[in-house]
DNA sequence: CGTGGCATTGATGTAATTCAAAAGACGTGG
DNA sequence: CCACGTCTTTTGAATTACATCAATGCCACG
């Protein structure tokens, strides 16, 4: 971790950041490298976080030395609160020159009792980390291999979108492939072979192995749902 | 679903449980049979619910015809609510008499923005309501089906004692193997298979298909990590 | 006393994992 | 700038855990 410096008022440009002037003046910026962890598995929780730019994963580790992904997050995204004293996960940083903003924990709850808006701003967003999260569930649920690579590049294109992290047409993968099996649950192999499979079918085309578009938006969709058909869906 | 009576002021033995005047003044009971839909999946989102008594499940039908259950409720829980104007699930009723209050949707957003107490018990409740769908994403992200049906048993005798569904040793499962293996995401067969595994063993004895005891909550537990090991775990 | 939904068990198929290897990126230091 | 080592990505072959198919038993309910 770098320096801290005192936050700006102005956040984000998004609402959904949520740049209260009240909040932000509790805010300090922290600048990463790749790999740092912001903070471990069942450690205090002091603070909660907010994305200013880069990019970070939140995991755990099993037992048996597997790891899963819980989360990706990008600017705007808010982690590191919940029902818990400990943080049930680790969250480390995947780009170079990420930016956090970290939020003492008692001055963000102290806020969330007195300023109403704060309070709704709170409430909206664990309602919109809950949708995400099922939405998760329904892919971790059932789907094949392919659909799962599919629904991961359009969840990613949109997230991409709304935080404008790709002001291109070409949408850019921060993480590993490692990274992306573990999210989805599937060996890196399994994800690698899926990534190939779109290629060849020319429903995404790869500028480099971080970097993609969508040709087929409508292939992309219907690879979501259900099993590996081609059907053209035209 | 039968007649909607007015609610009684004490709502249920558990703080969890909201049962704040303020908030069961705007509350209706209802009275529902095996199989009833509480609302459907699309419909417009007029209310929040909380189980009584009973027990429901939420769940979403994929294009293939699938089925997911995203969380079973038992009583206390407080579902229906969401970032969406819209319910992305469905959710229906698993046993026979159970019973929902039923409140106006404007009417708790009203009291989130005036009352403070159902504002933090709000929060509270969707932060507890992230952390048990992250501790999902863990069980379908990686975990062999005994893994999964074994975490399952855990989860739901955890769940019984929270909301006192059984008071007694033995612990009741009020949905089929087919509600299990779409909560799990694997088939009914291997859902009945692993029981029977853990009967084999004396992990578990069950005292009808619908109702179990732990006998070996160490050797459940260790079944809940990794593989289909035996490793006594003594 | 049928009938239909649940539950269990066995036999077979298959998609994804695992193991193995090679080629491609990327940074470091000579 | 190139050589080197490490990490990432891709591809191929073998294995395996689970799904699927099929059959039977069980229990509740009309």
């Amino acid at each position: 971790m770098d320096t801290g410096t005192s936050v700006a008022l102005r956040a984000g440009a998004r609402e959904k950041a949520g740049n209260f002037a009240s909040m932000e003046r509790l805010g300090t910026h922290l600048h990463w490298n790749v790999n740092d962890t912001i903070y471990h598995c069942e450690e205090q929780a002091h603070y909660w976080y907010r994305v200013v730019t880069g990019a970070a994963r939140k995991c755990s580790l099993t037992t048996d030395g597997r790891r899963q992904i819980v989360d990706f997050l990008v600017p705007g995204d808010v982690f590191g609160f919940g029902a818990h004293d400990t943080h049930h996960f680790s969250t480390e940083v995947i780009s170079a020159g990420t930016t956090i903003a970290r939020y003492p924990r008692s001055g963000v709850e102290q806020l969330a009792e007195s300023d109403r808006e704060v309070s709704r701003w709170i409430r909206e967003m664990a309602f919109e980390s809950i949708a995400r999260l099922q939405a998760r569930t329904l892919i971790l649920g059932r789907a094949s291999a392919l659909a799962r690579v599919s629904a991961f590049l359009l969840e990613w294109s949109d997230r991409c979108r709304q935080s404008s992290i790709s002001p291109t047409a070409s949408i850019s993968l921060p993480m590993s492939r490692y990274d992306i099996a573990d999210y989805l649950a599937i060996a890196v192999e399994t994800v690698s072979r899926a990534v190939t499979t779109l290629r060849t079918r020319h429903v995404i085309a790869c500028v480099s192995t971080r970097r993609f578009n969508i040709c087929d938006r409508r292939a992309l969709e219907s690879a979501t749902e259900g099993a590996d058909e081609v059907e053209a869906a035209n």
